[in-house]
DNA sequence: ATTATCTATAGATCTATAGATAATGC
DNA sequence: ATTATCTATAGATCTATAGATAATGC
């Protein structure tokens, strides 16, 4: 409290260099460049990237519209920061499975499941960012990396699996592209509000998965039990 | 020919009145209104639909872009013509497949591998204008209607088929919309350039659809073949 | 006269930069 | 002095309209 009762500019724990916003802070993250980012990524996903300006992200977080271009270079810069948060987790994620040596079945149930449940955390539907149209453009071509490495990831234990591992895949790259098609859509399902307990989505998925691989039923039961123990100690 | 030589301005069948255009025909189409929702066709798919301006519509057809207003009211117009016609063939063929009382597993693959091709088959992805992040805007909501009531369609036949029809489906709402999630995500492969073959990926997506519903594997083939049965007379 | 284009432009954006300003840090 | 904001604005769009123009139709 200053002497006439008025709240201090900054409620938050950052001291308050710089000269104050004219309104007071209203979005979430530890920093003026977070909270950009956490706007970015509402509007980004709920309206698209051409058709958020840095205006309403700007009015989003806050402050003037200027204001964006001392924490970033551009808009594209903005996108590009939220893309490379994205993805980067399931990779670890598929990384640190793959050296556990699991049955392929358990660790692509683990997989999965892992994948939409991270597909459906968070307070933005950041996974819709890969669909966004604006990023087929050529100067985006790098984003594709490592979301095509991650479809390799299951694409290496489909394949392990489909040598004997009780996989039914005639070809490979199909089974490979339906599988992840089939853990990607849970972002189209998130965007309609279908997502209503994560938990019912993550399974109902990885079971999903291992049937469209022609996996028995009567083996998924036990597959589910012990990648739920693979996942714990993730 | 004209008297000095000159190839007529409209080589194809349309009349040409009105002022000729300042480029010869670039584009298909069999008038100007055609022309103009085939470039926005490519365009929309392509890059989106905010990022579309309506010059480079203009530019690709080859008018000016005031031009475009003489056709259409308004880019948003354009948007919402080319989707009436985009989910409608495949709501009809829901319908006449419905009509023809088949089993319930042979009608849904022959409803599955149907959507597929359909996806698959025109010159553009149109599939893709129903993923554009604008739709989610209150004034398109018009256009979600169609699409719902082919997921219900997908619904009814899955309900059918898990009292007593060999599906194995625990909640309809949520095998539903992963059934119909995995018809979608061919919208995905083919931006992705993945499509190679469309009979390959419709009949591997239909399969897929009977596997993730429990569908015992023994009577795919049968499946199979009476749907394509079915298909043959829609 | 009718049709379908064209040219020209209004008015509203939109992104990004320049430079002023109001805090804290030293 | 440094930092993070602000104000102001340049310059490039973008959508849509007004009105001229160049064909055909009658």
């Amino acid at each position: 409290m200053t002497a006439d009762g008025a709240v201090a500019a900054d409620p938050a724990d950052t001291p308050a260099v710089g000269r104050p916003r004219s309104v007071p802070k209203r979005r979430e993250g530890s920093s003026a460049r977070e909270e950009i980012l956490d706007a970015a990524a509402q509007l980004f996903t709920e309206q698209g990237y051409a058709a958020t300006s840095t205006r309403a992200i700007a009015e989003s977080v806050g402050v003037k519209q200027a204001s964006l271009y001392y924490h970033f270079a551009s808009k594209e810069q903005i996108l590009v920061d939220l893309l490379l948060a994205t993805v980067q987790p399931s990779l670890d994620a598929a990384e640190r499975l793959a050296a556990l040596a699991a049955p392929p079945a358990v660790e692509l149930w683990a997989l999965a499941a892992y994948d939409v449940r991270l597909l459906c955390s968070g307070r933005w539907n950041l996974g819709a960012l890969y669909l966004l149209p604006e990023l087929r453009a050529d100067r985006f071509s790098a984003f594709h990396g490592p979301r095509a490495r991650l479809r390799e990831a299951y694409g290496a234990v489909i394949d392990r699996g489909s040598n004997g591992g009780g996989f039914d895949v005639p070809d490979l790259e199909t089974a490979t592209r339906l599988a992840f098609g089939l853990v990607e859509s849970v972002i189209v399902l998130r965007q309609e509000g279908a997502v209503q307990e994560t938990d019912t989505v993550s399974t109902a998925v990885a079971d999903g998965v291992l049937r469209l691989l022609g996996h028995p039923s009567r083996s998924l039961l036990r597959t589910r039990t012990e990648a739920a123990t693979l996942l714990e100690d993730l």
